[in-house]
DNA sequence: ATTTGTGCAAATCGTTTGCATCTGA
DNA sequence: TCAGATGCAAACGATTTGCACAAAT
């Protein structure tokens, strides 16, 4: 992770990726402060504010880039928007339903036994685990 | 049939549901062919071909209706819609990558250990587990 | 009579696409 | 040079919404 942020032509180069101008400043946003959860529209208006000039279009083609070539995973909690996360690693996630925020969860909790196998012809892709959260009612 | 239908009648009323004609109609293509995992689009062309007449604004509201009211689980598995299963009780799914199906996981299995607390003020509301899975590659 | 539900069409909204124009190797 | 990238705007597809009309209590 930390790696990723020294030296963002290598990780670009290595993930068969130009750098170009906005992927490495894309690049930059994403990986040089810690782990992060980002949606398309989070990242443009962070974008926006860093004053690095990108357009939506490419917002969403180096997301999907970035996924593809194994930068950041992709997350499905809200069917509204996809979230991408920093973190490629195996872990779950927590979902604050209130706010549509995504929590990584801490590794070495979670553990799956007993999972089938899946049927006849099909091979785990992945495992992915959600723990919806909600404010705590006051009954 | 005609117990069949005030039996459903019961359900919707019990679910404060008025029990309309289309209501009527959703719940038995719903409930009376076992578990099921429909989207709207789905429910809709099944009811076409049932010659329900439904718009689709009243299968979104009434989908909607049915999982506030606690007849339908909704699942968020794929961020291009949003799929209703049957079965409202505790279980996890297999979503079949290359077809977009979803498939309930046999009971049973998958058993979540070591799950860390919820950050605080905040309270469990469902724990998804969704094991992706695809085509076995043959490399 | 009042409340609630339905259907239609228009409106949203995240995301994708077509295409002309740039850019990195 | 030239395949690959970018930006813009139009296209898209699932879902929602506003509102007049119909049905349920």
């Amino acid at each position: 992770m930390f790696d990723k942020v020294q030296n963002l032509d290598v990780v670009l180069r290595e993930a068969n990726l130009r750098p170009t101008r906005q992927r490495i400043d894309l690049a930059r946003l994403l990986f040089s402060k810690g782990e992060r959860h980002v949606c398309a529209e989070t990242l443009f208006e962070e974008a926006r504010e860093a004053g690095v000039m990108v357009s939506l279009a490419t917002i969403y083609n180096t997301l999907h880039q970035f996924t593809d070539n194994g930068l950041l995973r992709a997350i499905t909690v809200d069917s509204s928007r996809t979230y991408f996360d920093t973190n490629t690693g195996d872990h779950h996630h927590f979902y604050l339903e209130d706010s549509n925020e995504l929590m990584d969860m801490p590794d070495g909790y979670v553990k799956i036994d007993n999972l089938p196998k899946p049927p006849e012809g099909l091979e785990i892709s992945s495992v992915d685990v959600v723990v919806r959260v909600r404010p705590t009612s006051k009954n």
